[in-house]
Formats: structure tokens, sequence, C-alpha cells
RNA sequence: GGAGGGGUGGCAGAGCGGUUGAAUGCACUGGUCUUGAAAACCAGCAAGGGUUAAUAGCCCUUCGAGGGUUCGAAUCCCUCCUCCUCCGCCA
């Protein structure tokens, strides 16, 4: 949520930023409406003032054994009149906690302009495009082998679904593991289990409500039920763990992992990615999460894509590091790198991580504050968060970039551990 | 699934229709005292919104959430959420 305060006494300037995201910010309309909630407010207070005056009056007079009948007619007409003017002024309340709900953060100052990901700058490259002495296959055509099988997943469930089987599956763990471990023990994450199934305030609270619930599943327990939802990612859950909350200062910085799977109704990406792991309904990954004090938060979005860069290094994966374009940014979002890895398969970089800074769009939205010392008053911290790393799609790189002639794929060193030792994944 | 008891300020905890936005304690902030600290004492200490030059005053809202009764609700009624205790069931 865009800080109200700050729309109110410098629209231009919001509206300029939303422009690079590609938004319209209707500048005009709002002040508009502004104007009239604070008329509508103050006739609407007047009215609750002369009532409770009047009603304290009828308790001091009740207390003396006055009689107090010609005062209640006094306050008789009273109450309509002030039905009248909360609705009114809740009707235009509504309109504008709609607005701010459904306006998406300004990006940083600089993120660069742009409508898509084909504008997304490149920021740094580690590595180089993997070379082959022979024709590299991709992941499906290797997994076919391995123990991927998404024909069976899709009699179990529907399209974009998968089934891992044997070292295959064991992979996708060690590599979940791995993950949890380089982040705890290296990078000073705390590993917390969350809840896979969230609260609509939940959901509001990190951005996902209410503007893309299609890329949700719900569900419900009876037809008149409030729905729940399968979390889409991880991030959910974390940072919703302070939802309400008020931080210490000796608290800060937070920072949490996760790994959870993820769920996604993909949505409007029909025809998109079809083939194999690389969009699924269903998918794991590791988050990391941080809670952070304003001042720190733009250091901390360095740190944090530092420790998901890490891992890729370790899985010995080439990738780059892109920022977003302004129309490729998300919606809560006020600056995100992608890191995005090297797929042999499809000769392309492809997103594997994403990396952003909130700074106090989600906190506000959540009402997270942390006590600030130099004031002593409760303030929205800063949120982060990014994948450290997607799991599905980090198994994807490793089968095609450790592929080797005959179809078996070596294990990164720092994989084998988690795997028993074993050295080379073979049919 | 059944029975019962709770949800109040940063925390603990009173209040159970009428000058209660809320006693008291702790924590926190400022002051007195002290070489310094502690203790003691004094004072202050919720958030959001409106008005305003104002972080001054004044006003409004908020005692889990939403509805209702009433001139007036933290206090009464209804629905929901949530926590705890006991029984049943279960991994």
């Amino acid at each position: 949520m865009l800080d109200a305060k700050l729309l109110r006494q410098d629209p231009e300037s919001i509206a300029k930023r939303l422009a690079v995201k590609g938004v319209q910010f209707d500048v005009a309309a709002f002040l508009a409406l502004d104007e009239q909630r604070k008329a509508l407010t103050v006739d609407m207070q007047e009215l609750q003032n002369t009532r409770n005056v009047k009603s304290k009056g009828i308790g001091k007079a009740k207390a003396q054994g006055e009689d107090i009948a010609p005062l209640l007619a006094e306050v008789e007409s009273l109450k309509a009149q002030l039905a009248e003017a909360e609705a009114k002024q809740a009707a235009v309340q509504s309109q504008i906690d709609e607005i701010l709900m459904g306006t998406p953060n300004v990006p940083a100052d600089d993120v660069p302009a742009g409508n898509d990901e084909d504008d997304n700058v490149e920021v740094m490259k580690w590595g180089e495009p993997t070379a082959f002495d022979f024709e590299p296959k991709d992941h499906v055509d290797l997994g076919e082998q391995l123990g991927l099988d998404t024909e069976t997943a899709a009699n179990i469930a529907s399209a974009r679904f998968a089934v891992l089987k044997g070292g295959l599956a064991r992979l996708q763990r060690a590599l979940t593991q791995f993950m949890l471990d380089t982040h705890g023990a290296e990078h000073g994450y705390t590993e917390v289990y969350v809840p896979y199934i969230a609260n609509a305030d939940s959901l509001r609270g990190t951005g996902q409500l209410p503007k893309f619930e299609e890329d949700l599943f719900a569900i419900r327990r009876g037809e008149d039920e409030v729905p729940f939802y399968l979390i889409p990612t991880a991030e959910v859950p974390v940072t919703n763990m302070v939802r309400g909350k008020i931080v210490e200062d000796k608290e800060l910085p937070v920072k949490m992992v996760a790994h959870t799977p993820c769920f996604r109704s993909e949505a409007g990406s029909y025809g998109r990615d079809t083939r194999g792991l690389i969009r699924q309904h269903q998918f794991e990954k590791v988050e990391l999460v941080q809670l952070v004090r304003p001042q720190d938060s733009w250091a901390a979005l360095e740190e944090l894509t530092g420790h998901a860069e890490a891992v890729l290094q370790k899985l010995e994966l080439p990738y780059r590091k892109v920022i977003l374009c302004g129309g490729d940014l998300g919606f809560s979002a006020a600056k995100t790198y992608d890191l995005e890895v090297w797929l042999p398969g499809q000769q392309a970089y492809r997103e594997i991580s994403s990396c952003s800074n909130f700074e106090s769009f989600q906190a506000r939205r959540m009402q997270a504050r942390w006590r600030n010392p130099e004031t002593n008053k409760p303030e929205p911290p800063h949120t982060l968060n990014g994948s450290g790393l997607a799991v599905g799609r980090t198994l994807v790189a490793v089968l095609e970039n450790h592929q080797q002639a005959d179809g078996s794929v070596v294990i990164p060193e720092a994989l084998r551990p988690y795997m028993g030792g074993l050295e080379v994944l073979a049919p």
C-alpha cells in the first residue's frame, strides 16, 4: 500500500514514478475523492460530537435524578442524521481504500523504463554458456531416462504437474537441503517451517490480493465459507509472520529461509513453457525473506541477491543478473533483480531467482511495525525477499548444464554429500 | 466431534451500560537526588484520522473482527475468528 500521506502531499511525483511501471494514476480523481472524504468526515464527526456531548449530559442528569425526557427528545432526530452521514463517509472511504490497495508500489529511482522483459538491463554475467562437444539435450529428454514422468502426473492431477522418480527425486531433495544449509549456516538465515495455505488477509499483506486472485488456487471448505489459498510462494506465509506485530529494533534484521511447495494456477500463460518443468502448477522453492530497518534495505537487497548467487556459483551454473525494467516489475516491488540461469536445452537465460526490495509497501499493508529508537514511534520496516533458488528450475539447470554425451549427469561437487557421495546420475 | 473458560494499551492485568481511551504493575522516556550508577521520588508515555503554520490545542474513531440493541456499549445480544482446559478421535 502506498503511503496515503505522501500521496496527498506529492501526488504528481508518485504518478510520475508509477508511469515508469506503465501505470496511469489519476491524480485529479484521487485528490477530488480525498477532498470529498475530508468534507464528509467533518460532517460526520460534528454529528458524532453532538451525540457524545448530549449523551454524556443525559448520563449526568440521570445521575442527579433529573428528568431526562426532554433531553431524549432533543437527541431523537440525531440518530438518523448520523447514520446517513456515516454511510456517505464510508462509501467514499472505501473507494479510496480500493485505490490504495489496488495501486502498485512506486519503482525506485534507478529502475529503468521499459515495457516488458526485453527491456530488462543486464547488470553482470557469471561464467559462460556451457560448451558441449556433442548436441546437448533438454531436461525433458534427459529426464525421461532419469525418472521425470509428466504423463503419470497428468493422470493424477492435470498438465503442468510432474512425478519425479528415483535419483531425480533424490536430486531435487538434495538441492533443497543444500540450499537450506547454505543459507542457514553460511548466510545467517533462520530456517522456518510454515503453513502452505494462507488466508486472504495474508495475501493482501504481500500484495497478491485483491488484484491477482486468478493466479492463485483457492480452496473452500463449504459453499459459503471464505476461501483459503494455496501459497504461490513462501514469501506469503513467511513475510506475514510479522503482520499486525511490532518488532523491536534489536530484533532487526530478521532473516528467514523457508522451503515450501508453491502453487500457481498459471492462468493466462497457456501455451507458454508447456514442455517440462519450467512452468508448473506445483513447484519447490527455497525462499529468503528479510525484515530490515528502512535505511538498510538497499544494502540488504544487494546482500540477499548475493546469497542467491552463491548457490548458483556453488552448483557451477552460468547465470546473469538483470534489473527489471518498470514494465516487468511486480506489483509490490520497488526494485527487483532477476537471476537468469543458462539453459543449454533452450540456448537461453531463464529466470531462476527474483530478488526484490518492497520498501515499506508490504509492511504498511500488513501493519507490521518496528519501533524506531530515534523517535520511539512505531514505523513500517522494509521487507525483502528472493528465491534462493527455485528448486524445480535448478534441477532443470543442473541436468542440462552438467549432462554428458551418454545422457548421464555429473553431480556438482557441492551436492555430492547430499547424494550419498554419488558422482554421476545415470539411467 | 462434545463440554467449558478466555481475547483490553509494548507486556501483564482491572473494569462488565453513563464525565473510562480505559485503574494498577512492569517496561520505556525526561527530571530530582548521586562523583557515577542503582534505589527512591516526581512527571510523561497507544495508534489512525480531521482541523491547524504546528510534532500546540480541540474534535472523531479504535478494548479480537463484523453486525445489532440503546440517547449512550470495553461492558448487553448475534455471527465469525482465535487461544486455553477436559473428553473423544487421529499421524
